[in-house]
DNA sequence: TGCGTTTTCTTTATCGATAAGTTTAATTAC
DNA sequence: GTAATTAAACTTATCGATAAAGAAAACGCA
């Protein structure tokens, strides 16, 4: 058994044609008879030889079938999410049907540049955090599509986040209630705690903060204030991080009876420290989250919160990428009225 | 501002030097002065050359530091799925911190051939259910690390599953117990079901074959026969296979005491309906899981499962891509005394 | 000064294909 | 039967780099 690479070169060699029918036999059908094409093709089999080098196909065509996934946050964390691990299943569902395949790639990493002269378009998946980055991804010239934030030139895919915020919070709130805020990545700490006057991120890039926009107003028509050391800070999507400020807010005197949370995830956490303080959801506090994550309708009782059809999200990112004229789209959100809202 | 694509050689042609002087700059930096490659390096910033092609260096040097993940199951599965996602997180941390990137890739697609020329390796998780696919494997000259099965030639990452399920059960189980299974992947059939006299995969490539078989060992030891019609079949680890399968096992008459289960997510799902049809979880009956997800332990009471290490499989698994002369190794796992199992 | 060695840079073949442009063969037209 | 047209195959420049081998300059040492 050869164990040497066959190339177009050999394989033309051995059948005595040119290089250039080989390569006609297996991109371009009308290029050649239809019987001189089976045969190729059959001899090609026969030895071994399984069709064009793709690594040189991607030098000669200039596009690879690859498409870059960037997740603004680490890989490592966002697979552990299930809002961001719904998005990659649109995503990856499209690509599949149209035989592109997913590079994952983490916004940490230096730049983007590492990839870009080979893969066919990047997917942003949330704002980067790394300036650095985005300031790459303005000046690409493959196509870009972004999510959840967008920088003008491209398609980009988000939902009303504000809506939502104010819609989930209007149909929650009572006057009179006594709020607080669980909020995911509002200001630049690395650790759980109060906003109080520390400055927020950009509310062009960040959902979070326009979520907050949305509580306010529904707050605001309700006449209820909130000030700023009602608000925590979150950094990261995740157990520990949502832990300690569900503890906090829940240790307060007096203790709010209504908590507005940025996340499925975090306000499952809260329920669950709210359970082990032996207080009652949603007769001692009503608790809304926001996504709409699978584990949030097993909970008990089942969490109030907004659904995002993060499949949808994906699909719709996955297709305007491969359309050649996509424009920017503004998809839907639905209320989902659990039993800890009311 | 001039849009065309700089190549090396245009570099060279307006520095005044040969393009091997240029490559050898970012490159091989021993090859030339200091002096020289900085005055280079500098000059390529100024007109905005970022470096080598990257397709090309593919073509030329013959990796691409890519490494591709085939998942036997769909992606778009295996994202939703904790477990697997945990690996994924592994590997990608990994591949990260050795400046490799990550091809996710389902092994539903028609072949890897589709990128064997270009990447640098393969990590397959799971034992592919296409059989083409697994052939394929086998013939790879690429570096190819199996996860959860073997195909002999080359390094495997395993946990000892009979040991595992064999020692949840026995910890577990009390002689005089009513046990039911519930399986996860026996039998070839896409709809969940009892297992009767269907013929079972093959205990090589199925990992839960093999806790299967641990479970009879601890059963055997505490003279507690099991029937077929005592194993249940569910094709896919997720939600709505489940909840069928507990849904039937806990309307049997008379109804088992112990119910062992091949996945936490079936274990929580089983938990659910448990609940919803008023038995008590572990009064009524025990259950056991395994995996050992972060939502099991959220769950009330926490389950009692077993733990595999899935990042750090995935860890071991890019390691062993990566690293020359790598070997085959079993890893640990560990019992996690729940509240449902006593 | 002369000869061997080392450093620095250049020349050129190569990685494996594709597509535009040509040539040759086959078909049709009249 | 010959010109015009179409189909089928071939030639070759090119995609953008790298690495081996070679040339030139600089250096060391008697």
């Amino acid at each position: 058994m050869k164990k040497v690479k066959l190339t177009l070169k050999d394989v033309a060699l051995k059948l005595g044609v040119s290089t250039a029918t080989i390569s006609n036999a297996f991109n371009r059908p009308d290029q050649l008879s239809v019987a001189r094409r089976e045969e190729i093709l059959a001899a090609c089999k026969k030895i071994g030889y399984h069709g064009p080098n793709k690594a040189a196909q991607i030098l000669r065509k200039g596009h690879s079938n690859i498409v870059a996934l960037i997740l603004a946050d680490n890989i490592d964390y966002v697979v552990s999410d299930p809002v961001a691990s719904q998005f990659i299943k649109g995503v990856s569902k499209v690509l599949q049907e149209n035989h592109k395949h997913l590079l994952l790639y983490s916004g940490d990493a230096n730049s983007i540049l590492d990839v870009a002269d080979f893969v066919d378009g990047f997917i942003c998946y949330g704002a980067p955090r790394n300036s650095h980055l985005a300031e790459e991804l303005k000046q690409q010239s493959k196509p870009v599509v972004t999510v959840d934030f967008n920088i003008g030139r491209c398609p980009a895919i988000n939902i009303d986040n504000e809506e939502a915020a104010y819609q989930i919070a209007k149909s929650t709130l009572a006057e009179g209630d006594n709020v607080a805020i669980l909020g995911l990545r509002l200001i630049n700490s690395p650790t759980t705690c109060r906003i109080y006057d520390s400055p927020l991120f950009d509310i062009e890039t960040s959902v979070t903060l326009r979520r907050l926009t949305g509580y306010r107003r529904a707050l605001e028509e309700l006449n209820i204030d909130i000030e700023n050391d009602w608000i925590w800070h979150i950094p990261e999507n995740g157990g520990a991080f949502s832990r300690q400020a569900a503890r906090e807010v829940l240790s307060c005197h007096p203790r709010p009876n209504t908590i507005l949370c940025m996340s499925d995830i975090i306000a499952l956490e809260l329920m669950q420290c709210a359970n082990e303080m032996g207080i009652s959801v949603p007769e001692d506090i009503k608790i809304t989250g926001f996504d709409g994550i699978d584990e949030a309708k097993r909970s008990r009782p089942p969490l109030t919160t907004v659904s995002q059809y993060s499949v949808e999200k994906g699909e719709a990112a996955a297709q305007a990428l491969l359309s050649e004229n996509a424009v920017s789209r503004t998809l839907g959100f639905e209320l989902y009225a659990g039993g800890t809202g009311k």
